[in-house]
RNA sequence: GCUGGUGUAGCUCAGCUGGUAGAGCAGCUGAUUUGUAAUCAGCAGGUCGGGGGUUCGAAUCCGUCCACCAGCUCCA
C-alpha cells in the first residue's frame, strides 16, 4: 500500500500500481469525469500512470491552466483524427494546447476553406460522440521510427527520429483507429469535449523556418460546456471592439491611404494631439533626468551605416535613396535608427571622464522598409516615431544608470496605463545562430549578458528569457505588451552595447589619462509613439485618460438660447488650457448626448434653463456619473486635478 | 515575403446563376426650440480598390497590381 497526500490535505492509502484516474474514480464520479491531468509530487502527469510509492497528488480538471492544456491538446488529436477521417493524403506536423486553446498543422494539396472546416468540425463531434478511449503506449526508438515510416508520416519521423536520439522510449495515443505520436499528457476519452469551434486557417512554416514548406494550421478552443465556449467567442468579440486598429479609424485618431502606402498611417488631429501631448510630456520629464537633446538629421550617406554594421545586417530593411551597389556614385538611405548619428553629439570633441554619463536623447523618427506582410495598424508601421537615447557611460555607472532608464520607462509605461500587462524580456545572443546575426566576440557577449543579468537580478526584476532575440550589437531588456489579439509586440526596449562605440572610435580620457572606450546604453523612455498610442486606444477601450484626451470637455447647450452661456463657459475652460468644443447644433439634448458618448468624450456639460439661472453645470462623467448643479468653479476644481495628477 | 480572407456612397451593409447600383446612418437644406442614447421632410452623394482581358454587355467571370484583415516568418 501506499500513500497518497490529496490537494484537501487528506491522506488515502492506496495498492501500490493505481493510476491517477482510478484514484479520482474512488474519490467521486463527478472528478473522475472531468479529470484532464494531474501532479504528482508537483511534476505534470498523465491520468494514466500508475503511483507506485508514496506521493502528493494534485488532479487537475479544466479548471487549471495545465488542465486546460491537456482538454485542448486532446481536442487537437481529434481533429488530427477527423481530418484524417476526411481527408486520408493529409500528413501530420504537430498539434500542441497553446494559450487559448490548439492548433494542429497539416500538409495538404490545398488548405482548407471554411466549408471544410464546418465538415471537420462536424466529424469532431461525431468523434466526441464515439467517446472513444485514449490509450498510452511505448514503443523502442526503432520501433516507433519504422511504425511511422509505415504510416508515411514524413514529419512525424523527423520528430521521432530527434527524440530516438536520445534513446528513451517513444510514446503514443491510440483513440479508436487513430495514433499519434505524443508526450501527453491527455484526457482519458473523446467524450468529455462537448463545445469545439474551430476558429482559423492559416499557413505556418514547418518548424517555424520560412526556408521550410508552408503548412496550413487550423487553430481551434473548446469546452466541456457548450455554454463556456459561447463566453469564450463573446468575450473575444468584445476584444475585438477594443482593436486599436477598428477603434482608432473610427474615432478618427488615424487613417490609412492605399496610394501613399503600407504602413505610412495618416495621424488625424486627434491622434496628432495625444502624441504631441505625449511627446512634450515624454522629453520634459528626459530633460529633467539629466538628458541632453538632439535633433539629427533623417538621412545619411551609405557610408554612416558602414562603420555602424547596419548596412551589412539590415540594408534589405532601409530606404535607400540611389544604387546601394554602385560604390562610384553617393548613395543615401533614410535612417533607421539613431544611434550613430547621436554617436556624433559625443565625438563633436574630445570628452573626459567627468563629461560621462552623457545622456543623449531625441523624439526621433525613423523609417524601417517592412516586409509587406508584418504591418499592422500604428502597431507595425514602415515610419514611426520614438523617444530614442543613447548614454555613454563609464563601467562604473553602467550599472546605476541601466537602473535608471528601466525605472524612467517604468514611471511612463505605469502613468499611460500601461505598465500592468507589460511582461519583461531578456533578450539574448544564440551562440549557435549560423547566420551571422551577431557581432563581437564571445568574452564581449557573455560579458554584456552576465551584466544585464547582475542588473535584473538585483532589481529582483521577474523575467523570461528569449534566446536569440538579441541586438547584433548587444543584449536587451524588452518590455512587451499584448494587443487585443493576444499577439505581443516589444514597448519598450534598453540595451547594452559594448560593439558600436569601438567602431565610431568613442573615447574620453580616464582619470589615470588614458583613453578608455565607454559602454552605450541604447534605451527608448516610452518606445514608439504610434504603438503606444494603439496600446492605449485598446486599453482604456477608445476613452483616454484625461490629460491625453483629445477633446476633454463638450458643452451642450438644449436650446440655442443657452449657446452663450455654453460659449462663455467654453470660452473660460479653454483660457485655462482645457480642450472643449460646445456642440450648438440644432439638435434634441439626447442625440448629442449620444454622439459625445459615441466619441468618448470624457465629460459633458448640460446647459439649459436651470442651469443657466442658476450659473451652474450639469456635470455627465464617462467616469463619475451624473453631477447636476455643479458650480462652474467646483467643475474647474475637479477637472483641473484629475489632469494634473494624470488620473487613468 | 508566404497562406487564407476582404475591398460596392463618409460609415455599416444589400445587390440570386453576367443585362449598366440600393437601404439605413452620417452630410447638406428647410421645418421643429426640444432636459439626458436616434424629431420630421426634402436634397445630394458611387469610373462597385486600380488598370487589363473574356463578352453584344462585367460590381458579378478570368488573370494582374494595390490596399485592408487574421496567421506564419521577420522586427536594428
Amino acid at each position: 500500500m501506499i500513500k497518497v497526500l490529496l490537494k484537501d490535505g487528506t491522506i488515502r492509502e492506496y495498492e501500490s500500481g493505481t493510476t491517477v484516474a482510478d484514484v479520482a474514480k474512488s474519490l467521486g464520479t463527478g472528478l473522475y469525469k472531468s479529470v484532464c491531468a494531474c501532479k504528482i509530487d508537483d511534476e505534470l502527469c498523465d491520468v494514466r500512470t500508475p503511483l507506485t510509492k508514496d506521493c502528493k497528488l494534485t488532479i487537475l480538471t479544466f479548471d487549471n491552466a495545465d488542465g486546460k492544456r491537456a482538454f485542448w491538446h486532446t481536442t487537437s488529436h481529434i481533429l488530427a483524427q477527423a481530418v484524417k477521417r476526411l481527408y486520408p493524403e493529409a500528413r501530420f506536423a504537430i498539434g500542441p494546447a497553446i494559450e487559448n486553446g490548439f492548433y494542429y498543422d497539416f500538409d495538404v494539396k490545398k488548405p482548407f476553406s471554411s466549408e471544410d472546416l464546418e465538415k471537420i468540425t462536424a466529424e469532431m463531434k461525431k468523434i466526441v460522440k464515439e467517446g472513444l478511449e485514449l490509450e498510452k503506449f511505448e514503443l523502442a526508438p526503432d520501433e516507433a521510427v519504422k511504425m511511422l515510416e509505415d504510416m508515411n508520416e514524413p514529419y512525424k519521423v523527423e520528430l521521432c527520429k530527434e527524440h530516438a536520439d536520445k534513446g528513451e522510449p517513444i510514446s503514443f495515443y491510440k483513440q479508436g483507429e487513430f495514433v499519434d505520436l505524443c508526450a501527453g499528457p491527455h484526457l482519458l476519452s473523446t467524450a468529455p469535449v462537448k463545445a469545439i469551434k474551430l476558429t482559423a486557417c492559416t499557413g505556418a512554416y514547418w518548424r517555424g523556418d520560412s526556408k521550410n514548406s508552408q503548412l496550413c494550421r487550423v487553430y481551434g478552443v473548446s469546452f466541456p460546456k457548450a455554454s463556456m465556449l459561447e463566453e469564450h467567442l463573446k468575450k473575444l468579440e468584445e476584444a475585438k471592439e477594443r482593436d486599436h486598429n477598428k477603434l482608432g479609424r473610427e474615432l478618427e485618431y488615424f487613417t490609412t491611404v492605399d496610394y501613399i502606402g503600407q504602413g505610412l498611417p495618416i495621424l488625424l488631429p486627434k491622434g496628432a494631439r495625444v502624441v504631441q501631448l505625449l511627446q512634450r510630456w515624454v522629453e520634459d520629464v528626459e530633460q529633467s533626468k539629466g538628458c541632453l537633446l538632439t535633433k539629427t538629421p533623417f538621412l545619411a550617406k551609405r557610408e554612416l551605416y558602414k562603420i555602424s554594421g547596419h548596412w551589412d545586417h539590415y540594408l534589405d530593411g532601409m530606404f535607400v535613396l540611389g544604387d546601394p551597389h554602385d560604390e562610384e556614385k553617393e548613395c543615401f538611405a533614410l535612417r533607421p535608427m539613431t544611434c550613430p548619428f547621436q554617436y556624433q553629439a559625443f565625438l563633436n570633441k574630445q570628452r573626459s571622464y567627468r563629461e560621462l554619463p552623457m545622456r543623449l536623447t531625441e523624439t526621433s523618427t525613423l523609417f524601417r522598409n517592412e516586409s509587406s506582410g508584418e504591418m499592422h495598424g500604428l502597431i507595425r508601421v514602415r515610419q514611426f516615431t520614438i523617444s530614442e537615447g543613447h548614454y555613454i557611460l563609464r563601467p562604473d555607472q553602467l550599472e546605476e544608470e541601466f537602473k535608471g532608464c528601466l525605472e524612467l520607462a517604468k514611471y511612463f509605461l505605469d502613468t499611460v496605463g500601461l505598465l500592468e500587462d507589460c511582461t519583461f524580456r531578456f533578450s539574448q545572443w544564440d551562440p549557435e545562430n549560423r547566420s551571422n546575426k551577431y557581432e563581437g566576440t564571445k568574452e564581449q557577449w557573455e560579458e554584456s549578458q552576465a551584466t544585464m543579468k547582475k542588473i535584473l537580478d538585483d532589481i529582483g526584476l521577474e523575467y523570461e528569457i528569449g534566446i536569440d532575440e538579441a541586438a547584433f550589437y548587444g543584449p536587451k531588456l524588452d518590455i512587451q505588451y499584448k494587443n487585443v489579439f493576444g499577439k505581443e509586440d516589444t514597448i519598450v526596449t534598453i540595451q547594452i552595447d559594448m560593439l558600436e562605440a569601438e567602431r565610431f572610435g568613442m573615447y574620453y580620457i580616464d582619470r589615470d589619462g588614458q583613453k578608455k572606450i565607454p559602454y552605450i546604453i541604447h534605451r527608448t523612455s516610452l518606445g514608439c509613439y504610434e504603438r503606444t498610442l494603439a496600446y492605449m486606444l485598446e486599453h482604456f477601450g477608445g476613452v483616454l485618460p484625461l490629460w491625453l484626451a483629445p477633446e476633454q470637455v463638450r458643452i451642450l447647450p438644449i436650446k440655442e438660447a443657452h449657446v452663450e452661456y455654453a460659449q462663455s463657459i467654453a470660452d473660460k475652460l479653454t483660457s485655462l488650457g482645457m480642450r472643449v468644443t460646445v456642440d450648438s447644433r440644432d439638435d434634441n439634448i439626447g442625440p448629442k448626448i449620444k454622439n459625445a458618448r459615441l466619441e468618448r468624450i470624457p465629460y459633458m456639460l448640460i446647459i439649459g434653463d436651470n442651469e443657466v439661472s442658476s450659473n451652474t453645470v450639469t456635470v455627465r462623467s464617462r467616469k463619475r456619473g451624473e453631477m447636476p448643479d455643479t458650480p462652474v468653479d467646483k467643475f474647474i476644481q475637479l477637472v483641473r486635478a484629475e489632469i494634473d495628477n494624470k488620473e487613468k
